[in-house]
DNA sequence: AATAAATTACGAAATTCTTCGTATTATTAA
DNA sequence: TTAATAATACGAAGAATTTCGTAATTTATT
């Protein structure tokens, strides 16, 4: 099981992941586009996911460029066990509903969830 | 928006819902079936989120009953939105998905599932 | 080469959450 | 009524996270 990682570290993950290796500078100046943070805040989070393995640093030149050790797919996993656990005391089901409950899933998010839905009940029904 | 419960508020919480009011002595009772925890670590805990009203108590008698003042699928929408925003940026079909698609769903939550979404469609159906 | 500018390294202050010790108050039992 | 028991109140220590100031280092500019 990969790590939680804290809020913060969540926030610098999401920008990597989305655009790609980063400086500290420039992962910085996108975390400002939201909220202000000063730039040694950032570069200590940083430093601290590279010691936890949460990203590697190519340090090569003088300003590091930072990468994401963990696919996004993986990082919600392990959130999303972690609510399941605490929050809806492992009802999966309760989950899901909740998910899709509160607002109203688009056309389009619907229809691929039903497609999902459809491919998993052919897996059991192979089991059966 | 109601506020998100730190992971021993909502441990507290999970109790008080299965359990009904209780008594501090009743809480850390409970707790200790899971692991090791003092009885003042309890009492404070219940006192700040008294204080933060998520709960609520009766101080007619010496022991002091605390009942919970958020119905669980309050909580659970809260936290889920939290992680919908924060680990998923927004994207409810992927939630979903990854709730459906680590573990396989049990036949039973699969019908209970299939149910709900059927329920909204006809809600979706209504509108265009 | 000397100065300025930008970056990393380091450590510590600030904040939030958790834990518990001690004092106080209330109840029960002898 | 006094002593023992059990509860709450209070405050502070400990731990994890976030924040940032300052020093040291590297690069670029004059």
């Amino acid at each position: 099981m990969t790590l939680k990682p804290t809020e913060s570290e969540l926030e610098i993950l999401q920008i990597l992941w989305e655009f790609g290796p980063l400086t500290v500078r420039q992962v910085n100046d996108r975390l400002n586009e939201q909220r202000r943070v000063g730039y040694t805040t950032t570069l200590k989070i940083m430093q601290i996911m590279t010691d936890k393995e949460l990203m590697t640093r190519d340090t090569e030149n003088r300003s590091h460029v930072y990468s994401p050790a963990l696919q996004p797919a993986e990082v919600q996993s392990t959130m999303l066990d972690h609510v399941l656990r605490t929050v809806f005391k492992g009802d999966r089901s309760n989950l899901v509903m909740q998910a899709l409950g509160n607002h109203a899933a688009s056309v389009e998010e619907m229809k691929e969830i039903k497609a999902l839905i459809e491919k998993l009940e052919e897996k059991q029904d192979g089991v059966l």
